[in-house]
DNA sequence: GTGAAAGCGCTAACAC
DNA sequence: GTGTTAGCGCTTTCAC
């Protein structure tokens, strides 16, 4: 590995200017600088990160903390906070949780060890009181999901409203029988949801039914399907969905045609997020959108503010309803 | 931040034996181990990976390079290695690289700087010579796609013969106007299933026409939708359609149906890569599966196996071709 | 069994 | 403008 002595050595300079060079810090002499600059391409040099870290304590790395890649609701953000951070000189470590204590030990851990200046959480399983400690001492920004008793900043979306009017817009469309298909309530935005579920329900006089509340053990498209198997077998059956998730919905349209139902004739179906897929589906998804790289991109700056010592509030962003032929 | 020096102190020892104790290495008194011990939780010790790293070269850190993020075919892979590298005690980067080469220059610089000790590397674009020039000094594998050129390991399948036996399919099924779906053929599994498509048409004795061949600019839903465009326009229109990639698939099988067409009545479809949704298209897709999560263990494992100066050799893993509604 | 001290590659304060 | 040097947190010889 060739490090800072050995391009000092070639360049007949001291390692000091090879650093004031690397870093254009003082004014270093242009006939040095060539010379320095001619020696670091003709060794292939590239300065040690650990080195510089060890030394700054800044490492320019940024942990994003995703429950898992598979959905594309968060790599979709993720694009946003890369391109923004890449272009200010950051880049991405990406941890998958899995929702796993022990792994975030670790992810928390690089963070502590000054590898990574800063966390964005999108886990919303995550350790909260781990995390609101350790944003005491570090920046720390939660996309998407948050904890509403902390202080820590966040950028989200208006997830009670957005239900709402999911909800209202099947009404519209005639619907009084409305199912939900929601995650498990121990994540925030599930609880939002279901509130703005019930207060559509609520005001325009519907009555909800228990059996109509279908929580998913998992964000998978199988969640979706086992969600139409049980709503299917009710006596008193509905006539519209509304599927806190595009992934639950998929699921759903699925296997509402494989029961040789039609959507929406029989069952009017609304997800949530709309992922890139929902489009693909048919008929395609009626959804909530939201701004998934917005939120990405918001989060990274604001991470960035923070790590500059700017102050940040918390954001919330606009979704919009995305009426395509499922409804 | 608690340093090693922290914990010496409130133990009353040797910042020596602190780090003889966190790496358990030479026999300490039973005694002092537990005084240490205490120090460390009393002070919520976690080691700089950064100190460390910088003495011993070792970061238990594997670079991930990928293309993007948002295709699913990589996550599934990602999974596979990220399940195997924690287990043996390592850590994923995972590095989306866009293609581009500033981006790779980044990541290739954290392993020449140690931050991280090998890199699997599934982007079909990367710089192939910088790669082999860093393959030279450090543990790396291709996976998925790689570079006949160069000696360093893979894992895949066999492109060539699993695009053979699609096209077969199709041709079994009774189809004679077989058009391609085609990824860039810069990427050498593209152009590995172009041949085997060539391959099943000339064994069969049926004509390739030109304007049956489509090569998509973008790995995109809308190329598939594209594709259909130009393809339906033609005089002497294919029967059935190979696509290189599910998503492919998906765009083409969105829009035949838009275009009033049915699957695989009017047109028969088969995909590549078995994601998570080409099971939830309608009809359900006829695709050649890649064992995704095995590819991923296996880089992992064998990249592992280099670090620990074992030899390994490139795989070929087994497809599948799972029929379903599309054919 | 334990401590003292060197040194990994780098930056920045201080000297000249 | 440039060089000398201390020290970031850690591991590992080498003494004792």
């Amino acid at each position: 590995m060739v490090t800072i002595h050995d391009v000092a050595k070639l360049a007949g300079v001291s390692v000091a200017t090879v650093s004031r060079v690397m870093n254009d810090h003082a004014r270093v002499a242009e006939k040095t600088k060539t010379r320095v600059e001619r020696a670091i391409n003709e060794l292939n040099y590239a300065p040690s990160v650990l080195g510089r870290n060890l030394r700054t304590s800044k490492s320019s790395l940024l942990l994003v903390l995703i429950p898992s890649i598979s959905n594309p609701f968060y790599t979709e953000i993720i694009n946003g906070i890369e391109d923004t951070a890449i272009a200010r000189g950051y880049n991405i470590l990406l941890c998958e949780t899995d929702s796993n204590p022990q792994r975030e030990t670790i992810y928390f851990n690089l963070l502590r060890n000054r590898l990574a200046e800063g966390i964005i959480s999108m886990d919303p399983s995550v350790n909260k009181n781990k995390l609101n400690e350790l944003a005491e001492s570090y920046p720390i920004i939660q996309c998407s999901e948050y904890d509403t008793e902390s202080p820590i900043p966040y950028v989200t979306i208006d997830s009670e409203k957005a239900a709402y009017e999911a909800v209202t817009h099947l009404i519209e469309l005639g619907h009084r029988k409305i199912a939900l298909i929601n995650s498990d309530e121990r994540f925030l935005y599930a609880r939002q949801r279901r509130n703005g579920y019930e207060q559509a329900m609520k005001q325009h006089g519907l009555a909800i039914r228990e059996e109509w509340l279908y929580n998913a053990p998992q964000l998978k498209f199988a969640a979706g399907q086992e969600a139409i198997s049980t709503l299917m077998q009710l006596e008193d059956k509905p006539t519209a969905i509304f599927a806190v998730s595009d992934i639950y919905a998929i699921g759903a349209l699925k296997e509402i045609h494989r029961k040789g139902k039609k959507v929406p004739e029989d069952i009017a179906l609304i997800g949530f997020d709309k992922i890139s897929f929902s489009d693909m589906a048919c008929p395609s998804l009626t959804t909530i959108s939201q701004p998934m790289y917005e939120m990405g991109r918001i989060s990274a700056e604001m991470i960035m503010d923070k790590l500059n010592g700017v102050n940040v509030s918390s954001k919330v962003l606009e979704h919009r309803l995305v009426c395509r032929e499922s409804t």
